[in-house]
DNA sequence: AATTGGTACAACCGCCCAAAT
DNA sequence: CATTTGGGCGGTTGTACCAAT
């Protein structure tokens, strides 16, 4: 796209309701094509950069704005302690939000928080490395633990992988897709991480505060083959959108261990993770020990 | 009432990449 | 092939708003 400063006079700044009025007219009218010359024909005074920012951030009707969910914040957490800083992959896996206010969000709502609680947002791990649990536990002793949680869970998502059928899933019209030019599908991330995750924090029903490394005791079933598109190849799975070089799967081990090290610093004082249910399990102090009141399961309140 | 500091978020900027030429 | 162009991404900035002093 022509860069902004090579037309000079344009406007910036924030936009006008009428300007606003003026995009929304044409896109209605002609759809969406050509940012470049859209500003000309729509009549405004705008560089195409500043239309496409303004319609995708802003004007698109399928935009769900206002407080993030509960759910919505979980998820937040969840994949960007997996993704990192890949906002509109993140943003595909929420429905109706912006990559922009994602990470609005992140930036003035969880990163602070994690800072207050002593966590690195960028890495998702405990500043020190002696977290002291409210109950006075250190964390260290876990680690090891956890290092063998991690490898049994890598060594299962090869073995699944290997004989998942595939599937796909289509985004609506307006919403970005997770990969630049379609060619690979979008990974269902957080299910496919609730799965791998749910079977591995199984918990004993004689024991609420033990937790059995593995699959599910009885079944030995982590539902991977029911809702992961895979077709087959776990490391062209794993990488979640088209930039190959930032997404295979030595780095989502990484993240995947540094999720390890957060639920490692945070389940001891947590109330015990429901059997085969992450998103209830997820690290509670990370949801509930703030300065929100949570109105119901729908918004949260700062 | 005025000032100050913090917060939230819309918008911009610079860069990258893929497709087209 | 190299170059150009359009689209997209993540980081950063500007500013309106609000609460505390």
């Amino acid at each position: 796209m022509a860069d902004c400063r090579e037309k000079m006079g344009l406007k910036k700044g924030p936009w006008t309701p009428d300007e606003d009025q003026k995009l929304l007219a044409y896109i209605e009218e002609h759809g969406l094509g050509n940012w470049r010359t859209l500003p000309e024909k729509a009549g405004l005074q705008r560089c195409g950069k500043s239309c496409r920012l303004r319609w995708i951030n802003y004007l698109r009707p399928d935009l769900k704005r206002g407080k993030f969910s509960l759910q919505e914040e979980q998820t937040i957490i969840q994949l960007h302690a997996f993704l990192g800083n890949r906002w509109s992959t993140i943003a595909a896996h929420l429905p109706n939000r912006t990559d922009n206010e994602i990470k609005n969000y992140w930036n003035t709502h969880v990163k602070k928080r994690f800072t207050k609680m002593g966590i690195d947002p960028t890495t998702h791990k405990p500043k020190s490395n002696h977290v002291v649990s409210p109950t006075g536990r250190t964390t260290l002793n876990h680690m090891a633990q956890w290092e063998s949680a991690r490898l049994e869970a890598e060594a299962r998502l090869v073995k699944d992988s290997k004989n998942l059928p595939s599937s796909s899933s289509r985004p609506s019209p307006y919403q970005k897709s997770c990969n630049k030019g379609s060619k690979s599908q979008c990974l269902d991330v957080v299910k496919a991480w609730q799965s791998v995750v749910a079977g591995m924090f199984a918990t004993s029903t004689n024991n609420s505060n033990r937790i059995i490394f593995g699959p599910d005791q009885s079944s030995g079933n982590y539902e991977l083959d029911s809702i992961i598109p895979i077709g087959g190849n776990v490391e062209d799975e794993l990488m979640v959108g088209n930039d190959r070089s930032k997404c295979q799967v030595p780095e989502l081990n990484e993240r995947f261990d540094n999720y390890m090290s957060l639920h490692d610093t945070t389940h001891l004082w947590a109330a015990p993770i429901a059997e085969n249910d992450v998103v209830e399990g997820f690290p509670d102090f990370l949801v509930h020990d703030f300065d929100y009141q949570i109105d119901n399961e729908e918004s949260i309140t700062v």
